[in-house]
RNA sequence: GGCCCUGUAGCUCAAUUUGGCAGAGCAAGCGACUCUUAAUCGUUAGGUUGAAGGUUCGAGUCCUUCCAGGGUCACCA
């Protein structure tokens, strides 16, 4: 399915010519006696220590060539590893006329990796640099990547001239991506950062990391729709988890204090800027804790994190500073909607005064009359309206209970003493979620352990929402059966990875934390059409099909460009005459002299078709 | 799934408003240059303007449909 653009027809004769010299392209083994960045500092300790008495650096290094700079018999380059760049300075009289014929020639050319032996040294201009002796081709790069030159200053300081930006070709070539733009390798050492921070964490808080199954009979503990998949031997429906919470409390009936899983989940929804079908979840649950205590595992973990990946805890998150040092502002869902919006929602005690009240205040835009009291005040007033304020890190806590299935009721401390205080306990759970920059980030309860509040609650969701299948979490006896055997208390935590580490990374998009962000298959391209492509190299001969999947497919054709050695086979809906201008456009790509084969005869392509017999058309072909 | 924006050379972008020869920089080919560094100088080549259809004497530009990406709403902690 590749055909060779001009730029990658000239490397594949590049490659060619290299054959023909009988340069191994390919080596199985190389030397590397540093890495680039350790070369670079050797070299300049020894400056430091000995300015006198330079005792030479020799260095055997590898990278891939970023720059090259080729003069009549003195030329320069950068390599690159992943510890960073160094100048080769490749001179005619130390190279030989043979290895330096490849670099005037550029038959080594930017993006290919290569081994460079020599001495360590400075150039008249000050630059540190590598006075090669010996330069050996170690990967050749048949596709060049696209340019992205680099000036640096002399406060170091490193501007970027050109850009690879195409957000959609950056993510479905992310090898490219990568290789070009060092900002975006950046972010992913961060991402692997701020994972190890996580995990490191935890386990000094003693707890224990485990695997639980991604493919699950039954899904649960979340509110989200699951992918389902199927297994042929057991003739089973399986699904992808949407979450770990109901494996990981199992897992404390079983008598772990505390556990906890890093890993992929999976909702069957829509994609944005902060969802991805797949995404990385962090849960951990811990016996003997409630929600305070997760409040504050969440704040000491976050600063960690932090500090671990950024050096602060003090971050700049889209030009706005945020102070994850503990600890946050914390407040009760109630006291938000006060603060914020003004008003008690426990003044109006059900959905249909809320309702009534949102309309005569305005805020009922978007709600629906399905919808139950929490989900109101939840993802109505919250989402909607105070979500996108809470920028510095907060903690929203005691949600309504509808909204909460699997957390315990509020523990009211003094006894309420009024009815409408009596209800507001009864009502809410101790359940909080936290939220920085205008991001919901991550989701805590003290959890349910009394088994039959857990069945009433499933049953309860079950009438609440029956008219929404999709979102009842089903019925897991299983859960229950374990409950039963005694849960210890405990406090449960859930949040969502990759929006941790856009959060350290600045990153406005999930898909920019992501190294493979979920897209449709490409739009087929105009090379894709032409087909499969197919390189012969010892030959140099391509030949490549198209097949139009068109319906009323008529007539095939078969095309020769035997001055390069290519062959074409594709079939077109249209008459004869309706291809001469795709025809002629591909002789004018790839040169040559154009023969077609169609269910009704045999042609040259001239202005006009030519018609030819069957045998002058093989052997003009040169088939 | 709805609405809005985008798709032009390998990369980054012009030309779209008001239909009239599809252009530039970088990258590439060839030539010159033994301390360059976004090297420079000369020169050459490079395009099915995402795809298909329509209107028109004439379409990158206007219309229709489709594809992909982004945004937004819906969905969804």
């Amino acid at each position: 399915m590749w055909q060779p653009s001009k730029l990658e027809l000239e490397r594949l004769d590049k490659a060619q010519r290299l054959r023909d010299k009988g340069v191994e392209m390919y080596p199985a083994r190389v030397c590397r006696s540093h890495r680039i960045a350790e070369a670079v500092e050797a070299f300049t300790v020894m400056e430091a220590d000995s300015p006198d008495a330079r005792d030479p650096i020799q260095v055997t290094l590898t990278g891939r060539i970023r720059r090259l700079n080729t003069k009549g018999k003195a030329s320069f380059a950068h390599i690159e590893d992943e510890s960073g760049r160094v100048q080769l300075f490749l001179r005619l009289n130390s190279l030989g006329e043979a290895a330096y014929e490849l670099v005037r020639r550029k038959l080594i050319d930017v993006d290919d990796f290569v081994q460079a032996r020599g001495v360590m040294m400075r150039t008249r201009a000050g630059e540190i640099s590598v006075a090669v002796e010996g330069l050996r081709l170690i990967s050749k790069a048949l596709s060049p990547l696209p340019v992205v030159k680099e000036q640096r200053r002399d406060d170091g300081h490193v501007v970027e001239y050109g850009e690879f930006k195409d957000v959609e070709t950056r993510y479905r070539r992310r090898y490219a991506d990568l290789a070009v733009n060092r900002s975006v390798r950046e972010v992913f050492v961060k991402r692997a950062r701020t994972i190890k921070a996580l995990r490191d964490f935890l386990d000094s808080e003693g707890m224990l990391e485990v695997e639980t199954p991604i493919l699950q009979p039954l899904y649960g503990g979340a509110a989200a729709r699951p992918f389902v998949t199927h297994h042929n031997q057991l003739h089973q429906d399986l699904y992808l988890r949407i979450s770990f919470e109901l494996y990981l409390k199992r897992l404390l009936v079983g008598g772990y204090d505390a556990v906890y899983e890093m890993g992929r989940d999976f909702r069957n929804e829509g994609v944005s800027y902060k969802h991805n079908t797949e995404f990385t979840m962090l849960e951990f649950y811990k016996s003997y804790i409630d929600y305070a205590g997760v409040m504050d595992i969440t704040e000491r973990m976050f600063a960690y994190a932090a500090l671990e990946v950024t050096g602060s805890t003090n971050i700049v998150y889209q030009g706005q500073a945020i102070d994850l040092k503990p600890p946050w502002k914390r407040l009760s869902i109630r006291e938000a909607v006060q603060s914020f919006l003004g008003f008690d929602y426990m003044d109006y005690p059900d959905a249909e005064s809320l309702y009534a009240h949102l309309r005569a205040r305005g805020l009922a835009e978007g709600l629906k009359q399905s919808d139950t009291w929490g989900r109101m005040i939840v993802e109505h007033l919250l989402g909607d309206h105070i979500e996108k304020e809470l920028i510095q890190p907060t903690i929203i806590r005691d949600y309504p209970r509808d909204m909460s299935p699997f957390a315990k009721r509020l523990q009211g401390g003094a006894s309420p003493d009024t009815a409408k205080e009596r209800r507001y306990v009864e009502t809410h759970t101790e359940r909080f979620e936290f939220f920085i920059a205008g991001m919901e980030m991550g989701n805590a309860f003290t959890e349910l352990n009394d088994p039959r509040d857990q069945q009433d609650r499933f049953v309860e969701m079950k009438r609440l929402y029956a008219d929404e299948a999709d979102e009842t979490t089903p019925l897991d006896q299983d859960y229950l059966i374990a409950m039963r055997y005694g849960m210890p208390p405990n406090g449960g935590f859930g949040c969502g990875v990759d929006r941790l580490v856009m959060l350290l990374t600045d990153q406005v998009s999930i898909r920019d934390v992501l190294l493979y962000p979920h897209l449709r298959l490409p739009a087929p391209t105009d090379r894709d059409l032409r087909g499969q492509f197919m390189l012969e190299a010892a030959v140099r001969e391509c030949e490549y099909r198209l097949d139009y999947a068109l319906e009323g497919t008529k007539h095939r054709l078969a095309l020769y460009l035997p001055a390069r050695g290519i062959g074409v086979e594709f079939r077109l809906a249209n008459a004869l005459d309706g291809a001469r201008r795709q025809l002629q456009h591909l002789r004018k790509l790839v040169g040559g002299q154009l023969y077609v084969m169609t269910d009704e005869g045999f042609y040259r392509v001239e202005d006009e078709f030519v018609e030819m017999d069957l045998a002058d058309f093989w052997r003009t072909a040169g088939m």
